[in-house]
DNA sequence: TGCTCATGTTGGCAGTGTCAACATATACAG
DNA sequence: CTGTATATGTTGACACTGCCAACATGAGCA
């Protein structure tokens, strides 16, 4: 009954991820520390070495929990749409969403080394948030709101636009409330699938 | 004629921040350290505090050096346009080439909390560059190559698309070359230019 | 000449990531 | 049941960092 057990924890590596997810939230990226997550979990400042390689990695292993979240939280918008193109543009809003709720977090994903420059992984971080996105394109071509063709450009386009507008009111850059960056994203979005459908070629 | 002169150097402050762009550029925002550029410059580990208060603030000057070099590659690349549209098309690649070129240094101008969360701050560090884009609206606007009306909006849609190609290109998100990468740019904004003219209200 | 001050210096402190060496608890061979 | 290997924790140390305090030097000005 609840002996004191000075070694081998539980489960020290989630407890490890879930301290340093929560440091992230509340100190980004930049203040972010090593012994600091090791103090919340209780134990040692080196305890974490026996789960995580180096720093980076548990970074690593934080980006991809945001990753996560983001596709279910792109799944759980789109899924409002009435049209395929509805929710497409629900994707995108979901997407942002996650920028302004999750800012440091985000910051993780994008912006960490070990992850932007992975040697040809054949499976990248973000390889599931990516796939939502593309099922939400592949059905607008089908429904005939998207041009046929391949979708992968369509994407990568798409893709750009939600991405710059969330990397944009992160970093304070547009001077909007989260409301009317939400909208903002919506009407851009409208925008962007009119000119695919109608630029020539 | 070149005698030793152990204090007061000509002009440290610049010396020291074209170390600093030197070693951003090198190593990336992680790994930069003031004792460093201290080193390069060849004065002892303090010194650059006589200059900038804290580390943060080196690294706000970097960024506005960072700005000025954004903004002159924008205006030289849109000069070469003959349309306005084309202008502002070119205007885009050359934020894009800019990213693509100096990726360390465009992390820095746009991840830098001291500059992103400035609290209302009458001349932003990227006014310069945003003025760049604006002009290429504007004149877009009154040659109709763009709806007419408040501009800024415009503004805000076009350099989200192009901030958000910049951003997943230098993160190694966009599977794409140096060359693909700015053909695909101005792809995006033909795309775009063309929905903002034929989207309806 | 002598005072003040801007701008350099050295030295030190707390905090960090990481390595090495040590300790303990569990699992499994005999 | 006993002994040993291994996984997982510990303490201690090192080099390095940003920054602070105290001191030194040189220029400008009364």
């Amino acid at each position: 009954m609840a002996r004191s057990e000075p070694y081998h924890h539980e489960n020290l590596r989630q407890t490890l991820l879930a301290a340093a997810v929560a440091l992230i939230g509340e100190v980004g990226p930049r203040d972010f520390t090593l012994r600091e997550v090791a103090r919340r979990a209780g134990v040692s400042h080196n305890a974490p070495y026996r789960h995580f390689p180096a720093k980076d990695d548990l970074l690593v292993a934080v980006a991809t929990d945001g990753f996560d979240q983001l596709t279910a939280l792109m799944q759980k918008s789109s899924a409002r749409g009435k049209t395929a193109l509805g929710r497409l543009q629900l994707c995108g809003r979901g997407y942002v969403d996650f920028a302004l709720r999750s800012p440091h977090h985000f910051l993780v994903m994008f912006d960490l080394p070990k992850i932007s420059h992975e040697p040809c992984k054949d499976e990248p971080v973000g390889k599931n948030a990516f796939d939502v996105l593309m099922g939400c394109i592949m059905a607008a071509q089908q429904s005939g709101d998207l041009p046929a063709g391949d979708p992968v450009p369509l994407a990568w386009t798409a893709w750009s636009l939600v991405h710059g507008i969330a990397k944009l009111s992160v970093s304070g850059n547009l001077p909007l409330s989260h409301r009317a960056t939400l909208n903002f994203t919506q009407r851009a979005t409208e925008v962007l699938s009119c000119g695919l459908m109608n630029v020539e070629a």
